[in-house]
DNA sequence: CCAAAAGTGTTGGCTCTACACCCATGA
DNA sequence: TCATGGGTGTAGAGCCAACACTTTTGG
């Protein structure tokens, strides 16, 4: 049996969040998991993914990307489950409607505040957070996790609250704006202070960032 | 229903190889495939690599990586099968018990001039590839493919063939030098001209190069 | 002594990092 | 006018790419 699990993530407050649903049957009920479920017979790995995610959660048309294959005995004694791992990427946490999962109630966690995982569902969480890490240094995945416009403060914040490392302003301008990902808009926002220019993503797919 | 297919690499002759099984049955026949085969229940997905590869070339301890999950609901029309790819790297292709796989005859055949490949094989020979050239350039995984002990112009021309492009000598050694990875030894190999010293790589396991 | 492969350094350009002050606005 | 976040430049160090000749051996 084949199944899929997404690891969900979004940055709200200044927080890398992942959704997680609370399990209600099982050797491994009151553990938490990421949402998934098991592949229905002819369905693409990526439907089911998508389809899944879409049951939980009601979102869909989320950046996804498979991540790795877990071969997991683990999950029911008498079955063998393998479990495809994917991560998908939202805007914003308030977007889903929360709760309607069918293996249970989920909601966001902090990824540094993680409960107790099931299955191996652990390794999957460090997986999806190496693999995020490492896309936004050599892609423009940003775009996934950010609205359409925003400034540059706060696509530095997504940098440094991903990264989970101080990011050098200036430095950081310098090296996106060589990337040639951004556009930047006629307008800007305002607030209590000096206006923020806004920008937007030149494209909103995956592109990779060409060194030569 | 699970399989695992695997695709093995091997350098001969300033040509880099795969071994490739041509099928005997099905609708695929006469086309050519990675050597796999379903998983068993309870068969952990490496060990069922493992045991396909040493079913069809009989090699075994070789070293093994998971490259990614395909769908493959095309491989047959009514199963629908979900295929593991993994890379296998051995130094020799003459290692290798031939033409006993159970799906038929295998033999070795040049990367740069693959037959006609079953199912979605081109796609995984593709990927694999791309695995295999990038982890070239940050860890030292070119020991799986080379033997205990080699010249550093062995080396050099590992990486030059398996890249596709030429190296430059000086750069090479320098770079190579400063990650660390080579055991300069005491003796050296004799041939027609200047004797070359031998180098050996300090770690048999895979090291990923930090660059701080 | 000749052919063939092994071995070795330097320079210029580029990139990256470290670092601090002025600007525009709302209150 | 002040508080707040937005926006900008430069210099030094380290890294990388380009490039050709000398050394050692066997025949």
């Amino acid at each position: 049996m084949v199944a899929v699990d997404t690891v969900l993530f979004a940055v709200a407050d200044g927080r890398l969040r992942t959704y997680l649903v609370e399990l209600q049957h099982g050797q491994a009920r009151g553990k938490w998991a990421f949402p998934g479920g098991l592949v229905k017979v002819g369905e693409l790995l990526d439907r089911a993914a998508r389809r899944q995610l879409h049951e939980s959660t009601g979102l869909s048309g989320t950046y996804l990307e498979q991540l790795f294959t877990f071969g997991d005995p683990s999950r029911d004694p008498r079955a063998h489950v393998v479990s495809v791992a994917y991560m998908a990427l939202i805007r914003d946490p308030n977007l889903l409607h929360s709760g309607n999962g069918k293996s249970g109630p989920g909601r966001w966690h902090e990824v540094a505040k993680m409960p107790p995982l099931a299955y191996d569902h652990a390794d999957m969480a460090v997986y999806a957070l190496k693999r995020l890490k490492s896309k936004l240094e050599y892609s423009n995945i940003a775009y996934a996790l950010l609205p359409k416009e925003f400034t540059f403060a706060e696509l530095e914040e997504l940098y440094a609250t991903v990264l989970g490392r101080p990011i050098d302003r200036r430095n950081f301008r310098r090296r996106i704006m060589a990337m040639g990902l951004l556009r930047r808009l006629s307008h800007a926002r305002r607030g209590a202070h000096r206006p923020a220019s806004l920008y937007s993503f030149a494209s909103q797919s995956l592109r990779f960032i060409e060194m030569l």
